[in-house]
DNA sequence: TAGTGGTCTAGACCACTGA
DNA sequence: CAGTGGTCTAGACCACTAG
């Protein structure tokens, strides 16, 4: 700690780095929330830059959330991300009470291999799915699709016609039913998917956070859910309150 | 639902979004954990595409978690994603027993004004910062910034001198001699800083996995941690079990 | 229709790794 | 040293939004 610190820069900073620093800090003095940004061609030549790499430092920045970009529109200031509780200890199973999510769907399905595994169904066994879509502050934040083994729900069989939001209910329903167990949550980076862009109002590809929560009684997985966060305009929290905002310093980590 | 459904392509997915899934597809039948890939230019050739395209694809796969690059060496087919625990109940306080965290460092310091605010500290009030690294499987996966107020340990004002990891310990220690509360901890994406990204042996940039956690006792917040884990190679676990591993089909979300 | 961000190209050079 | 991924350029065209 003792040592001279002057010009340690054996690697220049790239230049979308350096870039990306210079419009961070002009985000915080001079736009406010909602503010739309010069076009990228314009603020290429500003900086006397490639738009490529102008965009690398815009990626940089949505990727923090600081920015958002729609195509046909421009780029405008991001309001700071809001929190999203989950897995809050009230709903001990799925669709309580008024926990944000919308129930859209639901019908019996082949899961994905690896779902069957952690459910302990057949590969080829069909499982109920539910669809639903979570909204904040009037945005879409997440789409969900739920998992639940027939064995969960055995009295549902009965409902078969209406596939939408009611029998989506129905499947919510008879779960809340249960007996209660312990949730397991589990969350990772991901790319959206065609389907989940579409809901969330993203392009293909945004990078969006995974949520696996894997509900358990007893030893069984009696139901598991795979949903995906808009990672730009999300903040999850786990454990407790939902909106407390920690830390949206000048820049996205801890400061030095 | 009662559609046709032949040739829904108005979009013509773009090109580097077809790529991924081939290439996806290609990781899954044609290659092994850690096997290397053609070098992108051969890649680039191979597919027909200019390498930036190629690498558009590339930076998808590494994103979800199914690529390594590195430069000067090559890319390389990722192990599945290890599972890290976070705030697992056993660890009331920050470093209790042996929990995965190695002590590095510790200084008094000035936090930056968002986490003096959660403190419940002066701006300019210096506090303990603790700087901890967490290592699994070999591999560097987080690595973190501790802030505890001065009045969280009040015993501690005597020890000045040895800074480093033994004065790291004694924060530790003093902090787990409290009354334990409870935790909150917070999930968002954000980019590498050049200490955490060589820290983490990645490139500046690179997409991370902020969680914040607050050590709640009473009213007051007794301690903040940031940690910054590596996005590429973790798989976040709360609640419970450290390793249970959740859904790494074909393709990152769920399938249709 | 004009203007925006999104995709794509074909090149160049740089920083890093390992033999 | 040769080979890798990382950065950067200067262009072109496309998809989308809104007036």
């Amino acid at each position: 700690m003792g040592t001279t610190q002057l010009a340690p820069v054996p690697v220049p900073e790239p230049k979308y780095l350096h870039l990306r620093t210079v419009l961070s800090q002009a985000l915080d003095s001079e736009f406010s929330v909602g503010e739309i940004l010069p076009n990228e061609r314009e603020l290429a030549a500003r900086f006397g830059v490639a738009r490529a790499t102008l965009r690398q430092a815009l990626e940089q920045l949505e990727l923090e959330g600081r920015l958002q970009r729609r195509r046909g529109v421009g780029t405008t200031v991001a309001p700071p991300r809001v929190g999203v509780a989950v897995g809050a200890p009230g709903d001990a199973w799925p669709g309580a009470a008024d926990d944000g999510w919308e129930p859209l769907d639901s019908a019996p399905a082949v899961p994905p291999a690896s779902v069957a595994d952690t459910l302990g169904t057949d590969r080829e066994e069909a499982v109920h799915t539910v669809r639903r879509s979570r909204v904040s502050h009037g945005q879409p934040v997440a789409a969900e699709v739920l998992y639940v083994p027939r064995t969960s729900v055995p009295g549902l069989s009965a409902i078969d016609a209406p596939t939408g939001p009611a029998r989506a209910r129905a499947v919510l329903r008879a779960l809340n039913t249960l007996e209660p167990g312990h949730r397991e949550n589990a969350v990772e980076l991901g790319s959206a998917h065609v389907d989940d862009a579409r809901e969330l109002d993203r392009l293909p590809g945004a990078p969006v956070l995974i949520v696996t929560t894997r509900w358990v009684t007893g030893d069984r997985t009696a139901a598991l859910s795979v949903a995906t966060y808009r990672a730009d305009t999300c903040r999850l929290t786990f454990g407790e309150a939902g909106d407390v905002r920690i830390h949206h310093g000048p820049t996205a980590s801890h400061a030095s």
